[in-house]
DNA sequence: GATGAATGAGATTTCATTCAT
DNA sequence: AATGAATGAAATCTCATTCAT
């Protein structure tokens, strides 16, 4: 491994103490996770974590979220339409939904901590994160709008349809977080464009 | 208030703690949730619980989610198409999610446990529900499958069009549980008619 | 030992706690005494404190000098100058003087705590203390002045007078709380005789 | 701001570490100070205390009332009685006191800090500053014989004279470096000269 | 049936101190 | 001369659980 400078060390030690926790809130909970576990998984002191966030466990978990939170909401602004605009319809619904999931599912121990212990926090990135779906579901809709203007898909309520279409997708993106599926299937791709296939047949109808 | 036996006494203290215990952990959550708490909630000492559940914390918690959950699924098996069968088409759709609606809304803090805690329990519960959910999806399919053959829907896949109509109920019942919306649609028979409406509109086209 | 109902064992428990609270407050200081040095010395759990008293060591504190303090109070205003009214001056001099001295010495430990930690309490106690003085200071200055009256002592400013007297005998007691010490007389009664003795040849000329 | 030699620099560090020990010791006590607190306030790293005192926070406390207190034994030692000699009465006393009342009252913290942690220390300086007083009290008892001898003051105890003046002095700056009040004379020129005229009064009867 | 005093393991947090840089 | 990352012992406090009453 290459030789770290001091700063470097410190940076690697913070991202290590932030990373640890995650995985471990994720997976037991915040209350069920003790501060000892994210410390001695890292190979440090008792006290290490209170150098780099000295708010203690609490400060870990705000940090956590809020940090990795704004990288989401960041990403998800950048994903412009332009991309998908001249692609063919399918194509062009398979890249929001594959590109959606890619940003959700990117970070699944994330999102699960958010969904567990969405009372902890005071509910700001939840209610950042309902933002963020419903701009999402009108910026879809707009873009069924441009295409029925073409002619590709028949007239309809275009909210709806996008609405729907998230849904269906949002549906295998909880069982995913929460371990509880409706849909069993394990391919994430092959689900995706089922439904894709099978929204877009009705919709063309 | 009339005299109670010391028989229904007991039963009456038992189900306070039940019912206590399931508000607690949904709320604050397993590990979050003190027994103290719950004790003291119901005005008794804090020796009461392990009276009634000589396995203390664990053993309430399975208690609740196995005796709850029991009775979801029993509840859930009743559900026959016979009743529906006559119904015209729209009606029969609303009244399909209107019944399992009101099966899960009903004890939202339930689910709410069961989402949040799912790593705690053997994931006996959690696989129980996908079962369900799948055997909901196809017993949907076959009623279409039945309303085609009278010629009232298109020809499609009905077992993706049964996930799609589940998808955008679940989606909506998810916002309930965890508090994060992607819909902000505080009327609950406004959206569900709304959604079956719109999705007939695609299969009847 | 007679037994104790559950009770009463409670009641001791509680007592005792403050009682070793107090010695070790006043011996190391608030900071320097863990909490564990109390339970253990009363051979009780570490948790027995909380069961007590529920904010800890800073409670236990409150509580303490609450507690102690209103019965000093208390005493101290029941100290009517009645029974002192008909002695000769120098005996009353010397009840007055001596009955203060029990009143503090009588608690040099609380005494020491209140000196010590002054600025963690509210000074609410402190102000008290130095009301409470001021008073005495005052009952003093009247008693002076009725004796005067009498023709048993000369004209002079009879608050300072007071305030003299107090003075010399803070000055002792302050040692004893401080452990520095400005007269070194290990006799409490020969150095009160000596000072009222002193004090009064002084008056009287 | 010129600029300072490396020794410079050293000693104004030390001193810098003294100084803001002294204040925050006096303030929260010994215990209650944090090593941190000391540093953070002179913008230091954690480890530069130890640099200066590799014996760490009980080296810096012992050096605090070491060096600090040797330069008050020495000052009080200087204090001779030939400036005062051929002053009146009345303006003698008054050199005394306000002398005895700078050396103290010009480090309050110190005397705060000697007066809360005297169980901390090995009680040498409690001993010395004992003796101290004692002394000041006997030179003073000396003076008032001279005094005596001259005919200004009628005979009396002059050791007990001495120490009624010393204690009415030290009660007040008891209260100052306590907090707890008997007088509440926040003027202490007027305290002091009221306090001798008074006794004068009654020494020159 | 019910209580609540008591426990003690374990959780969070603090802090004096060390040491490589 | 100075830093601050790291340590780990110890302090405060919580809480599930037991049990005598």
């Amino acid at each position: 491994m290459a030789q770290l400078t001091r700063k470097e060390q410190a940076t690697a030690t913070r991202e290590k103490l932030l990373e640890t926790a995650k995985n471990l809130f994720a997976e037991m909970g915040y209350h069920g996770t003790p501060v000892r576990a994210i410390t001695r998984q890292i190979q440090k002191g008792d006290g290490i974590l209170y150098h780099y966030f000295p708010g203690g466990k609490q400060e870990i978990m705000s940090v956590l979220l809020r940090e990795s939170f704004e990288h989401r909401v960041y990403e998800i602004k950048q994903l412009t339409n332009e991309t998908i605009e001249h692609l063919p319809m399918r194509e062009a619904l398979l890249a929001i939904m594959g590109k959606i999931n890619e940003l959700f599912l990117d970070d699944l121990d994330l999102m699960r901590i958010l969904f567990r212990e969405n009372d902890l926090l005071d509910l700001e990135e939840a209610k950042q994160l309902s933002v963020m779906m419903s701009e999402r579901v009108e910026s879809i809709a707009d873009f069924l709008r441009r295409r029925h203007a073409k002619g590709e898909i028949r007239t309809m309520n275009f909210t709806l349809a996008a609405r729907q279409l998230m849904s269906m997708w949002m549906q295998f993106t909880y069982s995913a977080i929460i371990g509880i599926a409706v849909v069993s299937e394990p391919d994430v791709v092959a689900y995706l464009e089922e439904m894709v296939d099978f929204t877009l047949s009705l919709w063309q109808a």
